[in-house]
DNA sequence: ATCCATTGTGGAACCGGTTCCACAGAAGAT
DNA sequence: ATCTTCTGTGGAACCGGTTCCACAATGGAT
């Protein structure tokens, strides 16, 4: 592999007037620039990116971390963050949880790993994480960024979406459709965004003087069989006075589905099914499902670009905003009641 | 940040001597050992492996290229590929195609990118790729591996499953509960991989005096929206004498089931689905799917080892034999024939 | 003719590790 | 007592870039 020293001894300059040939920067005189360029062509010379770290401090690099890469929102905040990323020329390095320990042992351990690798800024997406952990991080490594969850320590740092709003909406969709006895299916106890629906859902439920029944509210945890796991659970009460259900996103939706289908149930004629997160999937189940969109996408994108601002003093403009809203399919049907 | 040179000087050693009590390599008295330790903690020092880096030649990572992280296998590549990684105490970095221009350049970009970051060697997930471009990167930058295609240029370096085995056992599995009347779905058409399926789904078939009208062979493209489409047309058809569909992806028979039963078919009662790769969505589906798995988690496991052999010096145990099989579940029932 | 910017230049220092090398001192062999 | 190992050591060189600095040339103003 060809070094600087090569080019410029081939080029006939010093390696300075080599490097500020290449890089633009600094006063060059045109003859220079010409011979320099030359000598790269004919050395196929590619610049060491290490060298350059070493010598700049920084490897362009912006770690990420994902709990894992077949989870729902993964996949679209990685698409979102990789196009922002390699539109300024840099890349991401990504950790994803594994080893064993508890999620949050994996967590900690991802991201120690990113920033044992040096990346410029980090990108956590992480409903594990304690409160003290993100603190104890943004100490040491102040350029962080968490995606879809509130934390005081993060401040601006944290980009999220108004997971209550969208709990709202939905249970605002069940009751314009005049359903009134509603079981819910939620997802994993520990993580903040699920609270923040659930409680959404349910405040505007009280509003008009309905509520969920204890017995038909299910634990989940935000994956397929966790949904599917409910759903039998609800088929095999008693008391299936229930006439939709709202699971809080669209994994557990669809696995629902799957679920009541196989138990004899139609959606919706038999019992409606209102999902969370509108990802890919919830256009193709059967029937394809009414659920709330959050824009993730965005979200990826505008973190990112907050820390590419951080990290290397640009300006991207950067939005705060993600408000849910329905998307109407067919897996929601009018119950019995009267729309409110 | 502290340095080796202000952990010398705290321990009262030299910078050899420093680094060689922490890296274990080379003689060193306990006694220094001890001091340098002592230092290290006091300092909290992290050794920069930018400068390590540059000295040893290696940045301990791997590059990884996938078209799109939402894409039916990337997430479970991408998670064996991570654990394997990180068990060795590498990473990954990972690029994905983005930016504009046809699926091809979008991979030669992404590749490129990869290159120029100085990993040690690189993962390649693309159907897109020319074999000249396989040839072309590899005569540039010899430690690549290929997943899930076959390539005379690369050799022992490509790793993929048995497709038109793969075909065959999709083929049989239909044959043996009774159909006889079958539709297809095929996937991309440049994609290789498709092309070995559908070839051995036709072959087998064929064995038995069985041709598929090629009024019923549909063009479909792996992604849910393809699918659906293609099953749009086969509705659409008048002559709607088949009992059975075979789809060259999960993804597409997920969404073939939804229109289905959008248009008032049951399935499997009025047509059966069968899929193929076994992903995630196919154990939930309504009805669940009956599909061909592909164990290519294993694949990614695999293939990544043998990079972390070629990169490394490594001697890890590595397997090149995937072999498909049915996973049967609900959507494929009995069709009007005798088993074959 | 003298002075001062301005422009362009080569080389050295630097980033922070690893490793080679020369050398000291102790232990063992003759 | 002398000669050889052997262990442990500090410092320098090195990896390959960037940038600072001293120092020409060049040109214009005085």
């Amino acid at each position: 592999m060809a070094t600087i020293k090569d080019v410029a001894k081939l080029a006939g300059v010093g390696v300075g007037t080599a490097s500020r040939a290449m890089s633009g920067k600094g006063a060059v005189s045109a003859d220079a620039v010409a011979k320099v360029q030359a000598a790269v062509l004919a050395l196929d010379f590619r610049p060491s990116n290490v060298a350059r770290a070493l010598s700049l401090k920084t490897l362009g690099m912006v770690g990420v971390y994902v709990p894992e890469f077949g989870a729902p929102f993964t996949s679209r905040i990685l698409n979102a963050i990789d196009a922002e990323l390699r539109a300024v020329g840099r890349h991401m390095v990504v950790a994803s949880g594994c080893g064993q320990g508890d999620p949050r042992q994996q967590a900690l351990e991802g991201v120690e790993f990113l920033v044992q690798r040096q990346c410029d800024g980090m990108l956590v997406f992480s409903n594990h994480l304690l409160e003290a952990d993100l603190q104890a991080l943004q100490a040491r490594f102040p350029r962080v960024v968490l995606l879809n969850r509130h934390s005081p320590a993060l401040g601006e740092r944290a980009f999220f979406a108004d997971h209550e709003q969208g709990g709202r909406l939905a249970a605002r969709a069940l009751l314009s459709q005049g359903h009134r006895a509603i079981a819910t299916i939620q997802g994993a106890l520990d993580a903040p965004d699920n609270a923040q629906r659930m409680q959404g859902f349910y405040a505007a439920l009280a509003q008009h003087g309905i509520d969920v029944k204890s017995a038909h509210r299910m634990d989940g945890g935000f994956t397929f069989a966790s949904g599917h796991a409910a759903a039998t659970r609800l088929l095999k009460r008693k008391d299936r006075s229930f006439t939709a259900v709202f699971c809080a996103n669209d994994v557990m939706a669809m696995a629902a589905i799957s679920r009541f289908t196989q138990g004899g149930l139609k959606v919706p004629q038999d019992v409606s099914v209102i999902g969370y997160d509108d990802t890919d999937v919830a256009t193709y189940t059967a029937p394809p499902l009414t659920t709330v969109h959050i824009p993730i996408a965005q979200l990826g994108a505008h973190s990112c670009r907050h820390v590419l601002n951080l990290c290397y003093g640009l300006e991207l403009p950067v939005q705060r905003d993600f408000t849910p809203h329905v998307v109407w399919r067919e897996s929601l049907g009018t119950g019995p009641h009267p729309a409110l």
